[in-house]
DNA sequence: CTCATTGCAAACGGTTTGCACTGGT
DNA sequence: ACCAGTGCAAACCGTTTGCAATGAG
């Protein structure tokens, strides 16, 4: 069973309602791995389906992430994305030339726990955006 | 001299106008010490000059911080704020609640020199946002 | 059949822009 | 006197809302 599958089952069986919106727009989450905007879920999902409407596209992933199913995160610029799966990383992106790069969870392991213990929250962040200078720009 | 002063000596000297508006925003910012967004920025600075816009708090605090007299940062939620000076640190802030809690950046001073390391970047990020469930809500 | 979910259109809040006026240098 | 900086009003963009119609269970 594919892991689309997997969710549609179980937003069924939580009594919620599986619309075609609805998985066209996890079978975009999920086919592009990335985290994306609501505008870019709704480019993507309006080729499958033109008459999808930007409103329901927000509504979803809404209730996508209120559920469990797809996770969002504020990324630089302050930008809303949503992302499905555990695929947790973080980004570094270059204030000159805005060039991107990848930092894996596992870097911050340690940060995380140090800080859980000294403060007592358990958290949850599923993405950080640092800024920065890249070797090319500093 | 007053730190005010230095900034406002600073930006005559580089060929910029030093007018009320700009000595009040920040002024503004300079007292509060903690980063404000734009909104409230004009509250405050409104009591002092009623005249003042919006517009211009915009303007001004971009100009501040494109110049280095101020910085910018997105804080959870995607609001954009500023701040005056080096307080660096970061906040966790609790998902359920809403209540927050500062870290220090020397915290994260381990973590910058790893990834500043790893990655060939130079850091800058004034301001991270965690978020997770304090110890009361978790 | 019922109610959760959708589409549409309109409102919203924060931010940006064009343009004419003002005031710092 | 000149031009950087301001105020005003209107545009803008991403997001949210009210309401009637639809379709999944």
């Amino acid at each position: 069973m594919s892991c689309t599958e997997q969710i549609s089952n179980q937003i069924r069986s939580r009594g919620f309602r599986l619309t075609p919106q609805r998985m066209i727009i996890l079978q975009v989450l999920q086919h592009s791995g990335e985290h994306l905007t609501p505008a870019e879920v709704y480019e993507i999902a309006r080729q499958n389906m033109p008459s999808l409407t930007e409103t329901t596209v927000y509504r979803t992933l809404e209730f996508l992430s209120e559920n469990g199913f797809a996770m969002a995160a504020h990324i630089g610029s302050g930008k809303l994305v949503y992302q499905v799966g555990g695929h947790d990383h973080h980004h570094i992106i270059c204030q000159k030339c805005g060039c991107e790069l990848e930092v894996s969870h596992a870097q911050l392991a340690d940060l995380y726990s140090a800080l859980e213990q000294s403060t007592g929250f358990r958290l949850t962040t599923s993405h950080l955006t640092f800024f920065g200078l890249c070797p090319h720009c500093r």
